[in-house]
DNA sequence: AAAGTAATCTACTCATAGTAAGCTACTTGT
DNA sequence: ACAAGTAGCTTACTATGAGTAGATTACTTT
């Protein structure tokens, strides 16, 4: 189980390349994504993702402070993206109708395509650590914020407060079905759009 | 940060009360939902809980058999709560829109009137460990089928797969909102309710 | 080539999940 | 009443994994 490196016996060992802060970094994000998206976070240990960056434990911490740190990098970066391909889908429609089905697209579609950051951002309320927790809230905001004021365009007449309602309710939507299409693969992201557009369109038209 | 128990060389103690295996099996459940659902299932430790009871560490693994099992026998508890409560709330409504009224109105009030056990719920995927996540999508199946059932009776028209999704992402909805009205306690139950009718009622009626 | 610095390592500490092995109070058969 | 049995309980351990202190090595700069 335990893989010795031998650094300082070894004949043929490489000598371990040494890689600027940035490119690390990013190496390191690339391989702790996979592992925390797979075992878990919990299961997922610091000395196993340094071992598999080829790297030692101290690393991590340096650039990422605690396993708590590079966890919510992991999801920081999720999370962009998702906003990105999300706002990018909301770019060209010319009705409410179509903008709502844009975005359900866009967001099914990128939980087809990015399964691992898509793993993450699903169990984000794995960590339970207070810290952790309200950040992830902040960051979750800025969707419901996105999603609200996307909204208000097409409606106007409604309150802030029930927008920002429906704002929720969706997104809780969206994250329930994505969910849902892991048990049941035969459905497509358009069939699990059209699902949830007759669900919630006729309360938005 | 210690507190000493010092059963050996007291002069004041308690000789530590003998209770059956129900009846502790029900006080640790009760103290064990508390530290959960306040500190999160990490930061919980097995033996604060332990302490806590005034019960050394072992008779937790004696009755539940890990740190998981605790877990997940709150989590049954609480979810079978929710449950009963919503499904109570189904029994007397004469049209679809009633009935779909009075589940939601259940749930909101669940999670006021049961916050440590709603808190526990919410923060369900916290785990993350394959075996307590497969057992946790079972019981939330539950859930699933209890709303697709109602909904059918409804709409004899939809599809199964329809019926599914709705129920998917009418859950998904009501938990988001749940979460939504922790930051904003203005908010009442039947408001959320109201909120919620005045999106989904339409795609459902 | 000397000095400086950024990347890296080895070798720890400490907290906590989980366990082995035995002790003790209550119950039950005679 | 008392011996035997058992269910509840404890102390004292191991093992694993998060996090850290301090030294070291390879590039860069002057």
């Amino acid at each position: 189980m335990k893989v010795e490196r031998t650094v300082t016996s070894g004949t043929t060992d490489a000598p371990r390349k040494r890689l600027s802060r940035a490119e690390r970094e990013r190496q390191i994000l690339a391989v702790a994504e996979e592992v925390f998206a797979t075992r878990g976070y919990q299961a997922a240990s610091m000395d196993d993702i340094a071992d598999r960056v080829g790297l030692s434990k101290p690393m991590l911490y340096e650039y990422f402070g605690s396993k708590d740190g590079l966890l919510l990098a992991c999801l920081e970066r999720a999370k962009r993206e998702l906003l990105d391909s999300t706002a990018a889908a909301a770019g060209d429609a010319d009705n409410a109708e179509q903008l709502l089905h844009d975005c359900l697209l866009a967001f099914f579609r990128f939980s087809d395509e990015h399964k691992q950051a898509w793993a993450l951002l699903r169990n984000e309320s794995a960590v339970l650590s207070v810290p952790i927790n309200s950040e992830l809230e902040a960051i979750r905001g800025q969707q419901v914020e996105l999603t609200a004021e996307l909204m208000r365009t097409a409606r106007p007449d409604l309150s802030q407060q029930r927008l920002e309602a429906f704002a929720e309710a969706i997104i809780g939507a969206c994250e329930r079905m994505a969910m849902w299409r892991e048990r049941r693969p035969e459905i497509t992201s358009d069939q699990a759009t059209e699902h949830l557009m007759a669900l919630v369109a006729p309360g938005l038209t």
